[in-house]
DNA sequence: GGCCAGGCCTCGC
DNA sequence: GCGAGGCATGGC
């Protein structure tokens, strides 16, 4: 069996999985995770000091999971840079040490923030993987030994590309729980399918033209745009305020949290204090 | 069985 | 420009 092992600082894929940001991302036991991302599986074993192990060879890592997982970023310097005098936000940041943003798959990410409007973390993840189930491939488990230990499904598949879900009426759609973002959905595919929208358009604009096109998507408001560029564009200086934010706000910031204190890294800023409210 | 969910759209002002 | 109401389904 082939796998990877290295030693990354500031790294808790426990906490990533249950960070609210990633819908494919599973808690196995106490030093096991797993992930569907990029039509692959990944699984993860903490071997303790820091060192994991990955259930991929080392070219796919570097090629593919270093950069999902941010590792060329400085998290220790971002929650160095934190207002001393913000107490709740320093709190926040030690409760979620280790957690990174993820660079997920951009139509993905589309997909799974207008799903995720007004609905709760675990049916989000129910329609992601019928949708995945529905269009995906099935993909390949790597045979697993020490390390690692029994994934915690029998059968894994890829989120579906945009063309995969071409074909997809309305009524497939509504079939997978999705209820009224069902019409959403269908525009969306319509928007990248007709090339109208691309993911090589959005890599390349600029963080305010991007937020223009992605608010011009049917579904798509400041909340779930903001959540596509910090989590499908590693646009970490975008903070999307949403239901549990807000109460942040009003109870620990008297209603106004001034993130321009920290362009470029608010987004993260944001994750470790949403984490800490749903969590501690 | 009732309540709420990582909001957005439409309408009325 | 802004606030209120309505919204399909799933999970607890």
């Amino acid at each position: 069996m082939n796998f990877t092992t290295r030693h990354i600082p500031f790294f808790a894929p426990d906490k990533i999985a249950l960070s609210g940001q990633v819908f494919r991302f599973r808690v196995i036991d106490d030093t096991h995770t797993e992930v569907v991302a990029f039509g692959r599986y990944l699984q993860i074993a903490s071997l303790g000091d820091d060192r994991y192990a990955f259930s991929c060879q080392e070219d796919e890592f570097d090629r593919i999971w270093h950069g999902y997982f941010d590792l060329s970023r400085d998290y220790e310097a971002i929650c160095d840079s934190i207002d001393p005098d913000d107490t709740y936000l320093r709190d926040a940041c030690s409760f979620g040490y280790g957690i990174r943003i993820l660079k997920q798959d951009v139509w993905e990410t589309v997909i799974s923030y207008i799903i995720s409007q007004r609905r709760s973390i675990p049916s989000i993840m129910t329609s992601v993987d019928r949708i995945s189930r529905m269009y995906g491939k099935k993909i390949k488990v790597p045979k697993l030994g020490d390390p690692f230990v029994k994934p915690l499904f029998d059968e894994y598949y890829s989120f579906p590309a945009v063309d995969e879900m071409s074909s997809a009426t309305l009524a497939d759609i509504t079939s997978t729980g999705v209820g009224y973002r069902a019409e959403y959905i269908m525009c969306a595919i319509d928007d990248f399918r007709s090339g109208k929208i691309t993911e090589d358009m959005l890599e390349s604009l600029d963080n305010d033209r991007l937020y223009d096109v992605l608010l011009s998507m049917r579904g798509v408001g400041c909340k779930v745009a903001n959540c596509i560029m910090l989590y499908g564009l590693a646009r970490c200086g975008r903070f999307p305020i949403d239901v549990w934010m807000d109460r942040i706000i009003k109870a620990h910031y008297s209603g106004h949290f001034d993130y321009t204190k920290y362009p470029g890294t608010c987004g993260i800023m944001q994750q470790f204090m949403f984490y800490y409210e749903r969590n501690r």
